[in-house]
DNA sequence: CGCTCAGTTGAACCCGCTCAAGCTGCGTGG
DNA sequence: CCACGCAGCTTGAGCGGGTTCAACTGAGCG
């Protein structure tokens, strides 16, 4: 089983922080059918209305889930990194309420809806654990709409910088405490209800504050506690195992 | 089949909004294990934080979900109604990552999490209904994350109107231009991310718009398609049976 | 009849927005 | 190798939607 040479393999790992698999269902994920391709920044992998036929498992790069209102302001609901499926959502219930974009350059596998949905019936771990990763999608919208409902800016951006570098760290992409940033200070301000002047300057607020460093878009978190205190951060909404808890209650 | 005599028929019928089900997938769910209970206004189902062990059907009433920041303030993140099944969610993640408490007195069914996942993974049709519950629920998240961070105050609110009068009428619980809304303005604010005073008088500007029309907290919507137009609605994304889309887009 | 909770209204204030100008880094081409 | 252009970042000044604080009204209830 060449499992790490699969296209396919960012999946196994991904469903492996929610379920312990046997062999027989990694054999299974892997031979799902699918359908590679290249998106360069902002291509669509999915318009919001469109009728979704194929699931999309993000191979390499970042892609963000959006929704514009009528003014034309658009909301990023949420952003998504190697490894995650980005199109369970849409593509089970089948008619896409929000869209779907490459952030930045990306490699994306498309898999057909029946495949995934029969892969999930024959293998109810597998079935159970991509409930779960759906499931753990919603738990971080509902962490966004408290976010943006009743949390300043600085607070935002601070919960923000939290959950991101913890994100990578988990998906093995970089470490929690200095990354690099794959958005502008606009697509920040989209992602946390504010507008790009504002996600500036509470960014230079965190830095006087001496919670971050910044250079361009890298971002060294250097008082790590001071800014879970900051951004009123407690991780466990990301549902991630128990060993990742200390990185967000110090005192454990 | 005393199907509409069993405590648990409000679930059968939510469910087959998603999905037809068979004499077979009905029998299996009215046979699921219960324990019945019954909720004062304001009483938890579940708290934040719970190991959550069942899920919970409510069958009369409403609940909603809530979670706290530091600073004490409370968002709510979700209203549910009879039928709803209101913790599929914190019961297969399994740690709760937010509340659920009674809006209004309520009576609730608690199902067994394992007895919920059996049926799911036996009977394919009801974990794919099942499922798509959940997913609509994340819709719904998402849709209130577009409103609370980009439309303003009177916008959220025609919308949130919209939303409610729409969901009831298809739960078959009232008329979707004419219903009562089971909670205080205070209660609104919080699930819009304003304050109770705003919302105070973004209602009386609806009011002076000639959209709709209170008394106490009874709703009539004078001007449906108005009101559509002013909430910035587009009900797509609750994913109903198509005969309804008559209801948000006035020219077909 | 008096208490309490929800709703209503007014006035002052402030967080975040808007508009606008300048800056920085970087790719491109002459 | 420099000039140019452009996108994103930075900073300032003024404005406004929504908040805060506070007083008052009205309905339900013991």
């Amino acid at each position: 089983m060449l499992m790490n040479q699969s296209p396919l393999a960012p999946m196994v790992r991904k469903l492996e922080q929610w379920a312990t698999l046997t062999d027989v269902e990694r054999e299974a994920l892997l031979a799902l059918p699918y359908v590679l391709q290249s998106l360069a920044p902002n291509e669509a992998i999915i318009k919001e209305g469109d009728r979704a036929t194929h699931s999309c498992l993000l191979r390499s790069g970042f892609a963000y889930r959006q929704k514009l209102v009528r003014t034309g302001a658009r909301q990023i609901l949420a952003v998504h990194m190697a490894g995650d499926m980005v199109d369970l959502q849409n593509s089970l219930l089948r008619i896409a309420d929000h869209g779907v974009l490459a952030l930045t350059a990306a490699e994306v596998a498309f898999i057909p809806r029946e495949a995934v949905l029969d892969v999930a019936f024959k293998h109810r771990t597998i079935g159970e654990a991509l409930w779960f990763d759906t499931l753990v999608d919603g738990s971080l919208f509902r962490e966004r709409i408290v976010g943006i409902g009743r949390r300043d800016g600085a607070t935002r951006i601070a919960h923000l910088l939290c959950e991101f570098g913890l994100r990578l760290e988990v998906a093995g992409l970089g470490s929690h405490h200095e990354y690099e940033l794959p958005m502008t200070q606009e697509e920040l301000g989209d992602c946390l209800g504010l507008t790009p002047v504002h996600v500036n300057r509470m960014l230079r607020i965190l830095s006087d504050e001496a919670l971050i460093e910044r250079k361009q878009r890298a971002v060294r978190i250097v008082d790590w506690a001071g800014l879970v205190r900051r951004g009123d951060f407690d991780g466990s909404y990301l549902h991630m195992r128990s060993e990742c808890a200390r990185l967000w209650n110090p005192v454990s």
